[in-house]
DNA sequence: CATGAATGAGTGTTCATTCAT
DNA sequence: GATGAATGAACACTCATTCAT
């Protein structure tokens, strides 16, 4: 051990570090995936470790607690998301009602279909078990995605696309559906034996038909 | 002696059974709260009892298990009301724009605004861990839900006041935001301090606006 | 109540006394079903009481507790079994080996396929947890069992049929089968699934035979 | 450093594995004692732990269920026997009579006489509540030891010693005072108080000499 | 740093026993 | 006397967390 100390430490101690640096991404992604798939109370620690292929007390070398995985798993997973998107659609050329279509979709390919989403899911259990979280939550997930939706329908307005009657609820509106896609997915959607599977795209599409033009007939 | 012993007897099976007959009103007033609150899993069955004023044994003298008393909150809360709607919806007359708004803010008021509707968060994280709850909740609520909103929207077709691309997938867009809504409620709509209040009247009246007209403008 | 106090009393207090009398021995019947079939502590006192055709309450009018009645089921099934055979023995005509046969036989048929041949297994489980009742059964039945067993034995040297080197022990080759007999009747071999079935007629004849000739092959 | 890590990770994982072989041995010793001392059911999985000097949570770590703890007992104290005992009675020279008495005095001192032996008891008391236990112990146990005696009887008829009507009750008439003794040690012969003990051995040769000669009177 | 053996508080459920009616 | 609703102690098993190695 001395002997090494003189030629090798450094050596070591950078293997040690970027190992040590790997380990809580490791973690959180598989505590992400187990979350996600069992909900909090139900994922064991052992089997998190288990998947990030290291040992139970590592786990905890690295989290405090359960608790404190759970809230660093939503906070790593959220990092800023939104701001390419916001970007994305200033440059957007073409009518809003394409505009619409485009975000919801690009929303889901890039959202809706990854494991993040699976975080609302969880957020809706436990935010009240995690309030400091829930807060973080909303500035940093639902804040942005009504500014960036409330964006898109003013554009509609400025341009005599769209009527919008009340913005808020408007926004609600397009948020919505979208929520409850992501939510049945990674709950209902997931149990097998319900033989009941909605197909996003399918979903997508008729919500902006029916959101763009209505249920009512409308006379040519 | 005969008949006082049959007065007597009966008496006493009158009280006893007024109190048998309260036990489980008051066991499923709790296991609502307290399930909604912090859902299944996290619910203790003692706690219920607790909450119920009586002991754990008790709760196991009018329940098989927690799975049944969740099974029997479920039935009692909402399983039961999708009758009742069947029939009144048969019975409107009027518009079937107006039916969908009378529908929506009926929901509201004897389900949405019920503490009943905090299970629909707890089935979102509760589903996967429990499949057998899940599938009964599916069969027993999603199920006689969607019928009812099919019910309606056809009416609609048929008398030539909607369009309807695909059925199953309208259905789903108007369930959609009052899945939605009663889920906020319960989850990050509780939490203090988001400040971020979603009135229901106002979100489900500019629902209609949006399902019924759409977002696009409509040239008279 | 004051009026029938007048005439009905003691017609009802007759009555109520029958039933009073009658009520300990359907209870200690039920008891001894149940306790042979699923032992002592397996057998729920709800459940006897239930098979006496009375409340779990009334059960512990009668006995003080589950244990007075295990030791009430004991001393009254075994009250005063011998004396009969043992007049029986003494009238008997015939060989020894006839005479063993016999007794045998007329055991099996008599207690070893009864009911109370099940309080042998109870013993075997419970003589540790009521050493009273384990002093009891020995000596009411243990001991006049021995007893009966060396009577035949010992005509059989008087008149110089049987060769026994050790009295006390030729006592126990002769009990051990038997109780081996009815024990294995109440344990495994009430098992399904086992279907390893005993015939006690073979058990015993085979028993006898070799008991009498022994396995030797003997030169004629 | 590898060479030390190896070195260090070897010894660590010796002692370590030391201490875990230990454990099973030290909890199977304890869960013996106690199971035969107070029955499988009536046996606190805690206070196995506690006798073997761990706490609950451990007994668990290397026994998935209390059964499992059992069946081990079993495994351990009595399945793994018949093995050698049959390779032993195949080396065997000498007379099947001869053979017989030392497989019973063996079975006595490596068997009967240990506390393995009290197993056969909680067999009997626990057999109807856990089938699955009876059957194990019938397959694992039973069957094996009838095979050893049926072994014996037929080396017996082969070499024209023996002299047997049928084989199956001969085989039961040879286990049936066997099992008796250990049962009778381990219930009433347990009880102080009877002041009836059976001395084994003499109980053996007894048996031994009645099997084999027979009661009746040999002429010579 | 990493491990994994050990812990012990916590949970659903059962059942002998009590006691108001 | 008789009932059966209510009790609460008990028990098998789980799992987040610790800590000696």
């Amino acid at each position: 051990m001395q002997t090494q100390d003189h030629n090798g430490t450094d050596e070591v101690h950078a293997k040690r570090a970027r190992r040590k640096q790997a380990r809580p991404g490791e973690l959180l992604a598989a505590a992400l995936d187990l979350f996600v798939e069992k909900g909090f109370a139900a994922t064991r620690a052992e089997e998190v470790a288990a998947h990030a292929g290291v040992s139970k007390g590592t786990l905890f070398l690295y989290f405090q607690s359960k608790e404190e995985l759970f809230k660093a798993v939503v906070r790593e997973t959220l990092a800023g998301r939104f701001e390419t998107w916001s970007i994305e659609i200033k440059l957007f050329e073409g009518s809003t009602a394409d505009m619409l279509r485009y975000a919801m979709n690009e929303w889901w390919k890039h959202l809706g279909a990854t494991k993040a989403s699976g975080i609302s899911k969880l957020m809706m259990s436990e935010a009240c078990n995690f309030p400091e979280l829930a807060e973080f939550y909303h500035q940093e997930v639902i804040v942005p995605g009504q500014k960036l939706i409330e964006t898109i329908l003013q554009r509609g307005i400025d341009q005599g696309e769209f009527t919008v009657t009340d913005m808020r609820y408007a926004v609600l509106g397009v948020m919505a559906p979208m929520v409850f896609l992501i939510n049945w997915k990674h709950s209902l959607g997931m149990c097998t034996g319900l033989n009941y599977p909605i197909d996003p795209d399918q979903f997508i599409n008729n919500q902006l038909q029916i959101m763009l033009q209505g249920l009512v007939k409308r006379t040519p």
